[in-house]
Parts: structure tokens; sequence; C-alpha cells
DNA sequence: ATCAATATACTGGAAAACCAGTAGAAAAAA
DNA sequence: TTTTTTCTACTGGTTTTCCAGTATATTGAT
């Protein structure tokens, strides 16, 4: 029994990516490539009008990015499948992503045969997630939430300036308000991050891709 | 006149991106990829017994890092010509690519032209760098080299230990010496890289890709 | 063997960061 | 509207970093 093939549609803009996942997928039958695009903003307008089984989204695009492709792809198409694609495995992102809705997420050096699985896993309405991945995902559970605790709006700001190299002088100036303030700020956030100096304040700043 | 076709070598360790490469390239016929290899203990076996004209070199392998790469194809093969491939433009990365001796360089998201183009300027012993490298190297030139100023191994050192949050004298005790030498380094190390902080100190390791 | 570079260590003083506690105004949420 | 959170700001005291200059032992290179 030959059932109609799954319609993928590809979001990348690196056209040797692109034209790779044709090529891996062009040998299996269960699979058609529908199109492709390589920005976000493309993909939305299509969807508007037409649809597909499950996309391929590239997490880095250059106009839209990943996470909030996936909500307003979601939005648009609460049906559609979508398994996240990139080089390296962030595990912020990821988790990100399959919070806002991608049943799958798969790592660039992922084989057909992984791309072929992910792909009618996710149309069958199931999670699939590469092995490197399940990793990511297995590690942030012990490490009990790699996501950060909850940073005001103030706080990120005047941590992004601290990670700059920004002294509690500049910063003040720069924000307009007290050098006093910017310190107890400063003293909030190596609270939370339970850290007890700047430079720490900057490791973990990095770590958790805030900067 | 159909001269002999330029034989390549694809070294990249993601299926999708061979596959991709292959299919672009396989348009033209003035270039065939002969073989590829997804990583780089491979890739210089081979090239002990057979060689190639021109190798699309991805940077970031599994086993061995693109600079190193370069150096040992080189000497092995002297007269190959190497594109350097990546996904993000890393200037110093690029830069020391360049220094040991590719011939170009393009960005992931180079198109079938692009590519074709790179490999012939790179076969005819010319340099070819993407539009958006060219922009890297332009902006390193007036930063008056993006690459740090040799820090010796105890300053690397120490580098790493301050960017890891740890305070003067935790460094000392791990070292076995003086809080006060350590001191010293890290003053050494503000200006060499330029800074007033431990803080921009951490900031630039991480941008430096030190730590 | 000698010279240069590196790693080590110190003094002393100024500046900035760090700690603890408090508290009013503004904005957001209930 | 009331409550809670966030942003703002202060006092006062401790610790650490930052700056400038100096100096010796140990490497490494020629």
């Amino acid at each position: 029994m030959q059932r109609k093939p799954i319609d993928i549609l590809i979001v990348d803009d690196h056209p040797m990516v692109i034209e790779g996942l044709k090529t891996l997928l062009s040998d299996d039958e269960r699979v058609s490539v529908k199109t492709h695009f390589i920005n976000g903003t493309d993909t939305l307008s299509y969807l508007e009008k037409d649809t597909a089984d499950v996309i391929l989204l590239d997490v880095n695009l250059p106009d839209i990015n990943g996470v909030e492709m996936v909500t307003k792809i979601l939005n648009i198409r609460a049906n559609v499948g979508i398994i996240g694609l990139s080089t390296y495995s962030e595990p912020s992102i990821i988790n990100q992503m399959i919070k806002n809705g991608v049943k799958g997420y798969l790592l660039k050096n992922a084989t057909a045969d992984e791309l072929v699985n992910a792909i009618s896993q996710v149309q069958q309405g199931n999670f699939y997630f590469g092995s490197e991945v399940q990793k990511i995902l297995a590690d942030s559970v012990t490490q009990e939430s790699t996501d950060l605790p909850k940073l005001t709006r103030r706080e990120k700001h005047v941590l992004t300036l601290i990670a700059e190299g920004k002294t509690t002088n500049n910063i003040a100036e720069e924000l307009f308000i007290s050098p006093l303030t910017v310190e107890t700020h400063r003293r909030n956030l190596m609270q939370k991050l339970e850290v007890s100096n700047a430079a720490s304040l900057i490791k973990v700043a990095v770590e958790k891709k805030l900067i």
C-alpha cells in the first residue's frame, strides 16, 4: 500500500543545506519536498495560502529567530509538524523551541536515516529528537532548569552593560540613574544567579546566552 | 575547448552539507567532486596516497580543528588549494586560516555561483573570499589585529581562571603563588588586552575564544 | 655563556566593588 | 482598586580590584 508522500517544507538560508536535504530526501518515496524558503517572512506568507505536513526549520534564519518562527508558524497552521535544525546544540534554544511546540530537533550532522525517521515520526504526531539532542535534554533536566531564575527587564539590561565591561558609574550615566541603584541591581543579580563577583556574573551570563 | 575538470575534495561532517555541495557542483562540468570525508584523520590519510585540486574544508570538524587541518594538508600536498567553509564568520578563525594558507573562504550560505567561482579562482592560484568574509577582513584591518596580543602561557592560564569567576586569592592558592603575583598577571593582561576591569577581561576572553 | 623574556613578588595608595539593611515611588498584576 | 513587583536610592562599613613602580629568580634562545 503506497500512501501519499509526506509534504515537506524546507526553511534554511544555506543553499548547500537545502540542496543536501533535497538530495537526502529524494531517495525516499515516503517523503516529498514541496518547496523551500531561505527566510522566515517568505515562509510565513506561503503558509497563509498553502500548507505542508512537516517543516524542517533552521533555527538561525537571517530575519526571524527560530523560537519566534515556531510560534508564528503554529499560529497559522496548528497542525503542521516542525522539526528544528541547527549546527550546534544550544540547550536553552532547544528547550525554548520545544516549549513553543517543535515536535523534533536534529543537528545538521544527522544522517538521511535519522532525517526520514524524524519526519515520519513527527508526521504521525510523535516526537523525535536526535541522539545528541536527547543528551542535552537529559542534562537540562538534571541541572534543574538550565534557564535563568527570572530576571527583570532592568536587571537583564544592567547585566548586559556589566558584561560589556562598563563600570557602575558608566552604567548609571547611561541609564540616567544613581550609581547606587546600579549597584543594587548588580547585587540582586549576583544573588539571583548565585555568584559572588562581577566576573562570575559575566561567566553565567555568557553561559545562559544572555549577552 | 573542454578542459579536464577540477578535482574537488569535500571535508565536512554534515551529510546534508556534503550532499548539498555535490548537488550544487554537479550542474557545472568544470568541476568534479572526487570524494568526501567526514573527519580530518581520514582526509589526511587519503592525501598521503592521492590528491585533489581543491579541498572544500569545513572549519568545525569533529576530530581536528580547521586551522590545524590547513597546516597538515599543506604539509602533505603543498599545491592543493584549500577553501575554508563555516556557518558563522569568526574573524579570529578566518584570520588564522588565512595565515596558515587557505586560498579561499566562504560562509555556508554561499550560492552555487560563488562556490564555483571560488573553486576556479583558487585552482588558478588566486584568492577568493565571500562578500561577508571580505567585510570581516576589512574590519580586522581597521581594528589592527583582531587576534590577541601574544599572551604568555601563564597569563592565559590566569585569564581562564579569572573567567571562571575565581578571585585573586583562589587563583593564588590554585597555582601555589602569591596573590600579588596573580594580581600582576591580571594587570598585565588588562594592559595587553586594553581593558580596565576584570569584567571586560572576561568579555574579551570570550570574544577571542580564549576560554 | 649571555641576553631577553617570563614568572615571580613586593609596597603603598586610590578607586571600585561588595555586603547588609532599609525604604519610597512607580509600574504591573490581582 | 488594592496588592505585589520592580525600580529607585540611601547609609555605613569591608573587601577587592586597580594603578604605578620596582625587583629577583627562572627559563629560553642565540
